[in-house]
DNA sequence: GGACTTCTGGAACGACTATTATATAATTAA
DNA sequence: TTAATTATATAATAGTCGTTCCAGAAGTCC
């Protein structure tokens, strides 16, 4: 906060918020600094650098903004006062019900908005990959807590069941820009959270069932 | 194909294969024209646009050639000649592998390459949107399939079952460009695999076991 | 040998991109 | 009141975007 000098004209954070809508619905490139400063409330390019570094700065804001509040459904899987299962099964929930939402772009920011990405800015990838491996880091720190205090057993496959809660959570994203509605993701994940329980012998997999690669 | 004028000194199908890896590895709108006249070998502005109609043209083309090649590994999911089951899993397996390959970019091109679009190129959205809904279609067929012939119950929940496969499916393409290997998709797929057999009796939830949204 | 057709390289198009320069306005501190 | 500081509006920067124009080259057809 500045004590002297001419007072900004804009609420920096609400621009933030603007611009972090932005970025979601469009992504990182083809969310233009003339659309951003048009939505962070008609603000003049000058005006822009002054409060911002720059356009991946604002990024970088905004993703954090995204995380503090929409990103917050994550917690869930990191969540001790849960069982495993009820905080994976809950962040997948929470999740897939965030990222269908109307009032606010579909899917998840952290997942979609830098995919289309060129090479110049990788470390815009580089961002988002890291922020998703914090949610697998959390996702498998769950599952072997589940092992530690026995509501897994010590032989189950931790790496698959992270791979396949993350995997499908990924989809999630997809599926929201897509259309599907939370109700049929949701009974999905009803599905997929009775893998949970099965027979351990079952996670020892036998190679003859398993199709080629054409 | 002309039958009269200066022949073309570029071989066209290749050229088109060429462009249809760095739209795949970048996406269409990151994929400059200047940098698939490259790729396409060096061509001039006047010898593309003499060859193809447009960026958007060419990249349509592009898709079809990628669904005639690397996307074939969809149809297992409408191979009748293996059962519901077998043709979902190695759909999902064939899949997971082609994705994953290092020979060409990672992900599913349909998938992934206009995930970041501007509203402009709606269309393009649009064209991808339709691909990826007829996989949809042959995995419905297929469970439908399932359930016409005994291999699973008239109460078998067709559009949960989809969706569940869909969603996992999906997030293969993020797994991949996140770099996650084959095998440990593989092995997710195994375990994913295992709730086809499950008793009906866990299709219908019981509400109470639902985690709340926030 | 034209006439016709198609492809070629190269220059140019207007519209956009993120960013910066310049000058002025609005505030606080001395 | 003056100096220092920060934000503002406006204009301009160099570069890229997809696309088009133009003159000439390289073929086929008569």
């Amino acid at each position: 906060m500045p004590r002297t000098g001419r007072p900004r004209e804009f609420d920096r954070d609400q621009a933030v918020t603007a611009a972090m809508l932005l970025f979601w619905e469009r992504g990182f490139e083809p969310a233009s600094l003339a659309q951003l400063r048009a939505v962070m409330g008609g603000i003049s390019p000058a005006s822009f650098y002054a409060a911002f570094e720059s356009k991946e700065a604002l990024f970088r804001e905004a993703v954090q903004q995204y995380i503090s509040t929409y990103g917050q459904v994550s917690e869930s899987f990191r969540d001790t006062s849960l069982t495993s299962k009820a905080a994976i099964e809950q962040g997948l929930r929470r999740s897939a019900r965030m990222q269908t939402e109307n009032s606010h772009p579909l899917g998840c920011l952290l997942v979609l908005s830098a995919v289309n990405c060129s090479p110049e800015q990788q470390q815009i990838r580089d961002l988002l990959a890291k922020e998703r491996e914090k949610v697998r880091g959390w996702i498998k720190d769950c599952i072997e807590r589940a092992v530690a205090n026995g509501e897994l057993p010590d032989s189950a496959d931790v790496d698959m069941r992270v791979t396949l809660f993350e995997t499908f959570l990924r989809g999630i994203s997809i599926q929201a820009q897509d259309g599907v509605p939370y109700e049929k993701i949701d009974a999905a994940i009803t599905r997929l959270m009775s893998t949970w329980d099965l027979m351990i012998a079952q996670e020892v997999q036998d190679p003859m069932t398993k199709a080629p690669y054409l």
